[in-house]
DNA sequence: GCGGTTTACGATGAACGTAACAATA
DNA sequence: TATTGTTACGTTCATCGTAAACCGC
């Protein structure tokens, strides 16, 4: 019950393929074949089906399946439980929405790599739709993202959530008082892509009939967003805390407006199988990291 | 999170000594010191403390053992549960008193062989009293003996019961109707050997002020009883279920007589640390063998 | 000095990557 | 033909046993 291949067939089980457990294991396709066929000699069952295009479990390698998740799962208590940081070592894949890393994300990164040293933290930054494609094929260990993802492989937690809110420059010239709808649209605004919550919800409630096609630029990027804002190019709908700052030293100034926003719930995502352990670590260092981080409790 | 390293861990744990461990294992001292080494410096903590004359299990050694433990056995159900007979293999030193010998022994080993090829049993026959220190020397990875042993370390499971009888050959001449004391005291009797229950209490019964001094003779072999007792040379208490061909044949003969014999309660023993999943097994198997064979229900 | 552990070292064997081969659709 | 898994082979690394050194009673 070697664990390097025990571990090595969760993935090819999981993955149904070779080729894919080979790269996610970051060994070649052949020793993946030798791993399992040494599995598979000394269980004394072949494991999986070779015959026709795609791998198949055996019945015995169905059965072995959740046995060796534990066998997997229990080799990582113990090194979490028993050894040092050293212990918990391995590369782990973890996706984010941008407006995260202009926050605690970096207070994480510096805490795994000062009680972790041998996990090294891959981050893959991209749209909450992504990160949910990425976790589905496996290609990411576990995201922080606007969720929940609905799907029965993925386990979701709250983890955090912002308050939205609009905000320009000291330069823009608005209207006195609350902004109606109808200003709102004859103003540039900014805000995240396409593709995400907050700017489908602004493009929904400016998209009527009796308003002005409304301008809605999406970026990538929130520092984008903050600088067209501080410039007084447009109207940008933005998380609170990461304006803080400019706020308080006059650089942006609040905006009350006729449409609040729905705030930004966050949810740490990650595949229930197969278990990964430095996944869940990685995400229980998130929890401590956004709670102490978290500005004053909003409402949805 | 070597196996291999895991369970020599657990050994050098329990016996409290590398070289004992590693008679136990079948390897050299030098490579159970490697192997513990490897695990320390996989995990980054020291697991035994080697300054003064005996080791001693460090803190993180003792948060270990019990999960090495379950580590090591969750790897035997895995082999049990998916793989085949051979998957499960090693040497399992099991003891036994000589009376199942003579009954189920040979049908336990003949469906070891069949069933489980990798399996190689140690039979070691000796008197329970022995067989019980050295399961506590760990030197027994289980026995078949006349229990329970009151250890806190050892596992009881009853297993069989064996009613005794008193046996004589054609050949002996013997008083009319039932057997008194007085005249057994004057007969030469042979049983198991003085440390056994059996030949205490007959010893018990028949030493007393108004009989004669009794001749009892301990034998350490069955059949060295059964056959005194066919050549007419004593009388003998011995297990109905080993001479039951004998009575049946007119070698011997039911003798009936005024001290009736307490059952032999056999159980399986073993000990709870390290788990040993062969010594299980064969348990297991013995209970069927010896399920299958056993003679009527008898009063203890 | 003695029982027991560690260190040193050479040999055996396991695991890997590269490359060539085989099979399936 | 393209994709995927297997076989062959040379290299590298781990593990073991023998032998010697070390250390606390």
């Amino acid at each position: 019950m070697n664990l390097k291949n025990t571990e090595t067939f969760v993935w090819a089980a999981t993955l149904g393929s070779f080729t894919a457990a080979a790269e996610r294991l970051g060994a070649t396709q052949p020793a993946i074949s030798a791993r399992i066929a040494g599995l598979e000699e000394e269980l004394g069952v072949k494991l999986f089906d070779r015959t026709g295009r795609k791998m198949q479990l055996t019945h015995a390698g169905l059965v072995l399946l959740p046995r060796a998740e534990r066998y997997v799962a229990l080799a990582a208590e113990i090194k979490a439980s028993v050894g040092d940081g050293n212990a918990l070592a391995g590369p782990v894949r973890l996706g984010t929405s941008e407006t995260l890393v202009h926050d605690w994300i970096p207070e994480l990164i510096r805490q795994v790599h000062a009680g972790y040293p041998g996990v090294s933290l891959e981050l893959y930054v991209d749209l909450s739709v992504n990160l949910r494609e990425q976790l589905v094929a496996r290609e990411l260990d576990i995201a922080f993202l606007l969720g929940p993802v609905s799907e029965p492989s993925m386990m979701n937690k709250a983890l955090c959530a912002y308050e939205m809110v609009w905000v320009a420059g000291p330069a823009m010239t608005l209207p006195p008082g609350r902004l109606t709808l109808e200003a709102m649209a004859q103003l540039p605004i900014v805000t995240f892509l396409r593709q995400t919550r907050p700017h489908l919800q602004i493009r929904q409630a400016l998209s009527h009939p009796d308003l002005p096609t409304p301008r809605i630029s999406g970026s990538s990027s929130v520092a984008t967003m903050v600088r067209m804002a501080e410039d007084g190019v447009s109207l940008a709908a933005v998380p609170l805390e990461i304006v803080r700052t400019q706020i308080e030293d006059g650089r942006l100034r609040l905006v009350d407006t006729d449409l609040p926003l729905a705030s930004l719930a966050f949810t740490t995502t990650w595949p229930v199988s197969p278990p990964n352990p430095l996944a869940r670590l990685i995400g229980r260092l998130a929890e401590n990291a956004a709670g102490a981080r978290r500005g004053p409790a909003v409402a949805a």
